[in-house]
DNA sequence: CGCGCTGTTGAAACTTGTCAAAGTTTGTGG
DNA sequence: CCACAAACTTTGACAAGTTTCAACAGCGCG
């Protein structure tokens, strides 16, 4: 009930695009030091990174966290499952998704993430990465060391807390996840879906109403639990229903209620 | 592929039983004081709950941090979606379930939880639990307030680490689940389930291959996205096929290989 | 300009869900 | 302590939803 807005979005790996599967394993360029020390007390996204109402020098304590910029692009992975974990990642710019593995080949995508958005907490408890994440689209990040984030926490208690919302807030986004491929049908997954970007975008100041997608119709469905072709065939219908315009990967949300009623109303 | 392993289980409501329906809202018991105060230093749980190589002194505060000690009745709410959250919960004794509820009346399991694990961590991000926790059977848990725990955590690096890898295993955890739910088909998922609580049980000391389940095969089916149908001719034939032998809620695992062969080798 | 990837659509097959009936177990009250 | 009721489980037959297989269209990149 109280996390189907917070339901969102990831796709599986398009297996037959060769840019997906060479992709280095992040040998990304650092920024040159003027450009990565750009402050996070001056970042449009610190509302949604960092804690609000911090004293002046605790901002400043907050500027040393982030020690580097990194550039991911398109079909590039940020991390891999069993590399090492050493830092987490804020999204500064660009669109993520990860999944994660099993042994025959499938692949579950388990989220997309946008900008300020963090990538990479899986890997706190076993200290490896046990998701892959890969960008969806040329995108930078800022690279938080772990223990410098710790230590951190420890002296600026509001640091601390905004890190354990962020950690749980994952936990209830999964939630959702879980619910809705658990009990959800086809065309349900896909309109909650579709309405979770449309709120994320919203919040970034983005139209809620028209969106590009950033990944193909084969990640969304790994990320709904379906094939592509029912992925594709639920946005046809919607679009017979007038609830959607689609063409290609632009979206055009004409019915914002309509979807929602899928959602609410338990199907005939 | 790495967690899973750790795929768990979780089981839904059984709708028509009046004791699950009306649970008194945990006016649970406080145990006596010197029942209470019971140290987790002397915990035989504590390898489970607390961080290891703390300090004399260090040990001595964190037996500070559980101020109380709670029995949850079978049948009755450890806490409710909504409910303003203010603690944590370490299941000392006993089994849990969590799950979330559409606005239509599904429910969707979100984990089963046995003693030595922790619950609530949810409510962190909204400052309100985003599930109900139910007690499966007779439990009792250890209150550990999250304030704190928060304040403990920034004198006691070792505790603050833990914890993050708690939260951070709450999340692999859940990518497990996701991948169940995503990818594994009906047999796949039961599979999965019965070794994940084997391990879980050889974890805390109990028969890797025999042991009780304490959810019922609807609470089994939500768990898993199935329906308890489903669940229970997968059941039958698992004993066909001579890999398990049922007895209502008794469960032998007769060949643990082969119920993983299920699980890697991709079908027919 | 054409090849390859991505997306769409149709028809058939398969898995799981739905409905129904009956067996078993557990709990309660007489 | 037994009897009855409620809850839970099992099994069958059938229906529905989703996947699979296949063919083709559209777009984008080289």
């Amino acid at each position: 009930m109280q996390q189907l807005g917070a339901v969102h979005v990831d796709a599986d790996q398009s297996p037959g695009n060769s840019t997906w599967h060479k992709p280095m394993h992040a040998k990304v360029e650092q920024l040159s030091v003027p450009a990565l020390r750009e402050a996070c007390s001056q970042c449009n996204l610190r509302e949604l990174c960092l804690p609000m109402g911090l004293a002046e020098d605790e901002l400043d304590q907050l500027d040393q966290l982030v020690d580097v910029r990194k550039r991911v692009l398109r079909g590039q992975h940020l991390y891999r499952g069993n590399d090492p974990f050493e830092a987490i990642f804020a999204i500064k710019t660009g669109f993520f998704k990860t999944a994660v593995l099993l042994e025959d080949g499938r692949e579950q995508v388990t989220g997309f993430q946008m900008a300020g958005e963090v990538l990479g907490m899986d890997g706190i408890c076993s200290e490896k990465h046990t998701c892959n994440a890969i960008a969806l689209e040329d995108s930078e990040v800022c690279v938080i060391p772990f223990a410098d984030l710790e230590n951190y926490s420890r002296a600026i208690s509001a640091l601390q807390h905004h890190f354990h919302k962020m950690m749980s807030r994952e936990i209830v986004r999964d939630h959702g996840v879980m619910m809705l491929l658990g009990i959800m049908r086809a065309e349900e997954r896909l309109a909650a879906f579709l309405l979770n970007l449309s709120q994320r975008f919203t919040a970034r100041g983005y139209s809620p109403t028209e969106f590009n997608l950033r990944m193909t119709r084969n990640e969304i469905g790994s990320y709904l639990g379906l094939k592509l072709e029912t992925v594709s065939r639920a946005f046809s219908r919607f679009q017979e229903e007038g609830l959607i315009t689609v063409h290609q990967k632009h979206i055009q949300i004409r019915d914002a209620a309509g979807l929602k009623k899928l959602l609410t109303e338990r199907r005939v």
